[in-house]
DNA sequence: AAATCTTGCTTCATCGATTGAGCAAATGCG
DNA sequence: CGCATTTGCTCAATCGATGAAGCAAGATTT
């Protein structure tokens, strides 16, 4: 790799240097704290002018090493490529740079090993805190990074020894549901039991989604069998096989369906696709997730959008506040 | 804020003492060339053994502190929430790391100071390289980097002083303007002249497409006045605005509109849902951008999907060769 | 047995910024 | 005028990891 630097970078000592001065000055004067120092006017004003003639910048490394508080605040994230945890991103760091942090971020493609290694990564950076988003197994990055005594926050899916700001996953889901099964008595004339599309059985998102799920079935008092619910993941192709499988299999199929993610619906859709006569018209979906264009392009799709703003608010409110205790706080989704 | 370190590190001290040895003994082991230090392998084993034990991290800025090459590589990005920049990004991620550079990302949401200060912090923090991408002065970041001795590439869009690499927008907008005027044919029975909404009219990809639509235009013997151009910028609500401007401005109105992004998109999708009686099944509608679910769901909407796996194989083929001269790889998109 | 080589470590300076301690000159006070 | 205080700065240790140089003990050669 030819990324060889081309000329040596301009430190504090060069400053000094042509200031005719210290190395400590030249430090106190840019870093804000020359009144503290007691450093005159005129050479604070002299210093701060040959540093931007030589277009100094900081060494961050060796500022860091000095400091003990490194006011970076590191987030891991399972993917860029989704509008919510696109936005997730986007407003994490224009809110952290606001409030004084330097925010790292890094995706981890839901592989559980990456994740692990992304927090060690960020602990080798001296982050102050780990935002795990959306992780597989949190609870192990809060381990490691207590071990590092460093706080962690759990972001969109909680975990046990950390504190975790989520969604109202239940209420979302049983209003979701409701809006699918009226969708479906006006535009079929009956509510027959829906089906339950995408996510992981074991994480705990998909778990409280489905008893909201379920309870407004049970709300309407409709029957539902567990075979209605193919949990087979939120990646586009598990769910396009899933429902394959399942058309050709015999067992019930409903015309309304509750998918978990916009992620597993393009996979539904491209079923429907597939699926040959029939178009999305025919069904009535609701989707646990926002797009925006999806919210103007399909027609027959209820969309529930998770909380950002105010989940991030929430999360800086911790921070703010020294607050770590290990408690869930769930934020009411807006539906549109 | 309230982000106490709990306990002290561990540092290569501490873990000397531990395995009763010298701090540069365990450095050499947990580094990887204790072979060419001579260690022996007894030592390198008990050193490894504690470390672990202890949850030893690396002290990244002491480290980088005494390195020449960081291999930190920065990529300044206007934007997560979108499907084009969350996949660059996270395939730049994910190929940075495989190729043993540590990816440090900054957002900057379009604005040009934030791309300045950005590309100040990446030169704190040491990086290799800077990636600036859709930058708005994609020179002045090249300028400032250059000054500390850093490289810098664009991506997307195009800069005088770096390499740079973009899609093919000529080439691109000329067929994607060609379809939509095959598709107004099939449709509407006639090929009007059609418009172009978004983007601006200063950038270089704006302009570039800008002069495939008039081919296309000149291609079919169309004419095409310049009023049909309305460069709004990219955001939603400047598209919906100008467009509701332009509806009742009695200046022709054009149902084939080539739009500018998926960004754009969704304020020309706005506006169709409140202009009322006519549904977006009345336009014929071209993106040059590409998101998987507006291509499931919008049967009327042609799209361009711009090449990001190529784009980012040329770029890092281009920091392997250590080429960064300031010269143009045009990267032709793909049309589904 | 002396000379040389090899092995397996340790010592110490260094990277660049920060900060407590210290010191000389200027100023204030009685 | 003499002493205390304030002003404006410099010195030097420090953060943690790295690696060149050095050194002692054992192995090998002549």
């Amino acid at each position: 790799m030819k990324l060889d630097r081309q000329q040596k970078r301009t430190t504090i000592y060069d400053l000094a240097e042509l200031a005719g001065t210290s190395a400590s000055a030249v430090s106190a004067v840019l870093n804000g704290n020359w009144k503290k120092r007691r450093i005159s006017k005129q050479l604070a004003e002299k210093i701060t002018r040959i540093a931007e003639e030589q277009g100094y910048a900081l060494n961050m490394q060796a500022s860091l090493l000095r400091r003990e508080k490194s006011h970076i605040i590191g987030m891991i994230v399972p993917k860029y490529d989704n509008r919510y945890f696109g936005s997730i991103v986007e407003l994490f760091e224009t809110m952290a740079r606001d409030k004084g942090f330097f925010p790292l971020i890094t995706c981890t493609r839901r592989d559980p090993a990456l994740e692990i290694e992304a927090a060690r990564a960020m602990l080798s950076y001296q982050v102050d805190c780990v935002i795990a988003t959306g992780a597989t197994d949190p609870d192990r990055v809060t381990e490691l990074c207590a071990a590092a005594g460093v706080r962690t926050i759990n972001l969109d899916l909680p975990g046990k020894l950390a504190p975790s700001i989520i969604s109202d996953n239940f209420a979302g889901a049983r209003e979701l549901t409701r809006r699918i099964l009226v969708s479906c008595q006006h535009r079929f004339g009956s509510m027959e039991p829906l089906m339950f599309v995408g996510g992981r059985g074991g994480d705990h998102n998909t778990m409280e989604r489905l008893r909201g799920f379920r309870q407004a079935h049970a709300d309407h008092e409709i029957h539902l069998d567990d075979d209605r619910v193919i949990a087979c993941g939120y990646a586009p192709e598990k769910a396009q096989s899933a429902l394959m499988e399942r058309a050709t299999s015999g067992l019930p199929f409903s015309k309304g369906m509750f998918v978990n993610s916009t992620i597993t619906l393009e996979g539904v859709l491209r079923w429907v696709r597939l699926a040959g006569p029939v178009s999305e018209q025919e069904f009535a979906l609701g989707c646990f997730d926002y797009d925006p264009l999806v919210a103007l392009l399909g027609d027959n799709i209820e969309m529930v959008r998770q909380d950002v703003p105010a989940m991030l608010a929430r999360m800086f409110e911790l921070i703010e506040h020294g607050n770590f205790e290990p408690n869930v706080s769930e934020i009411p989704p807006v539906l549109r």
